[in-house]
DNA sequence: TAGATTGTTAATCGATTAACAATC
DNA sequence: TAGATTGTTAATCGATTAACAATC
């Protein structure tokens, strides 16, 4: 049914936010809602949600508007949030515990199977249901568990050793935290960073220049 | 000296990203660089880097490149990042903590000078040098202290009345790890959200869908 | 001076918005 | 059927890239 042409990144990036959305409607009990019922709500245009949309299919009734359940379910299957990728976390700091336990609850389209640290004080402990292991154990539990997907919450000067040993393992997805660029080493590597640092400068700016 | 027109958010969120690497540049030595090399390490276009940079004023030497040194202060005068802005966190969970010390470490633009939860087992707790208040001594604190940006790590439910409160004890500027979108509220707030849900979706979705 | 690289204008590309015919 | 709202094409807007004159 998707027709999927290539798919620009401003699309995808809409795609949870509309989710979210939805997934609350459907909590709220609403069953049906209009491209511009949504784009009022989100402060969006209404011709850009169809458009959007459309890059996948025709999900909605002419003269009606969208089933939200229907539309949920949709893009929830878009999104591959039922596939459960097999993952990792390599770091078990403040942050690390943080996303450690974040994605062990509403763990959507990932599965948490391990956490990584180096430091003798981290490695033993738990977070939630997982229990930190070693660093050096790596590569004896990838071989085994085959995880395809590693979050990085390490400092920036670990990170190249750790994506090498990653990569070697055939990893090739990644979630990086790290104050560093991972994207340019691995032609074929998928990374979404998340540098929250960056976030913060921003917000920085925009508070330090009032434009407008 | 600057000029600001309207900058676009897509300089903008560039810009953290230049600041960084010409602070590493700084670090390893490197005392010029020019728009084609940063191109190149960066991943970007030569003309980009220089379009960008040219919101601000002319900060290279025609023939010669730029100076690392005095670049790297232009962007951090331009991001504000010797503000340090009086900023609070509520929310003392996982994450809030991860933040925090983030924060206290290294305070780019900002300082945090209290962090709020409700939690009796968590008031009275530790973080870093900062003590976890109670949320009910907010006001007081705000109305004497003066904080000018709230960090929100709290979930979902609390974020409507907490952003109320925050907003009457005149807070505008808000970094919001909340799965709830903020902006809509209030005409004069500005927020800077991290919806870290919203990217690991994002990466779920180019995982399942390896388009190109 | 000659060579290099910027600052800036013009051309291209892509994303958003508007419009409307199709249709429920 | 008439009214509503989608899906989709065309028009607009903005951001990126290319080109080159200015100048160190």
């Amino acid at each position: 049914m998707p027709k999927r042409g290539n798919i620009s990144m401003s699309v995808i990036r809409r795609l949870p936010r509309y989710y979210r959305f939805l997934v609350h409607l459907k909590h709220k009990g609403v069953t049906r809602i209009s491209s511009t019922e949504l784009s009022v709500k989100l402060g969006l245009t209404a011709s850009q949600i169809r458009q959007d949309l459309n890059c996948f299919g025709g999900f909605g009734q002419q003269g009606y508007g969208y089933i939200v359940d229907q539309l949920c379910d949709e893009i929830g299957n878009i999104l591959g949030l039922s596939n459960g990728y097999r993952s990792i976390l390599i770091g078990a700091g403040n942050l690390g515990r943080a996303i450690a336990s974040h994605m062990s609850f509403e763990h959507e389209g990932f599965k948490l199977i391990g956490i990584f640290d180096s430091s003798p004080n981290k490695t033993g402990t738990r977070i939630n249901d997982q229990i930190v292991r070693d660093i050096v154990d790596l590569e004896e539990f990838c071989k085994s568990e085959k995880p395809v997907m590693a979050v990085l919450c390490i400092p920036r000067e670990g990170v190249n050793s750790i994506i090498e040993r990653l990569y070697g393992l055939g990893i090739r997805n990644f979630w990086n935290f790290s104050h560093y660029d991972i994207s340019m080493k691995y032609e074929d590597a998928l990374v979404e960073n998340v540098h929250l640092n960056d976030s913060l400068m921003t917000l920085c700016y925009r508070i330090s220049n009032p434009n407008k």
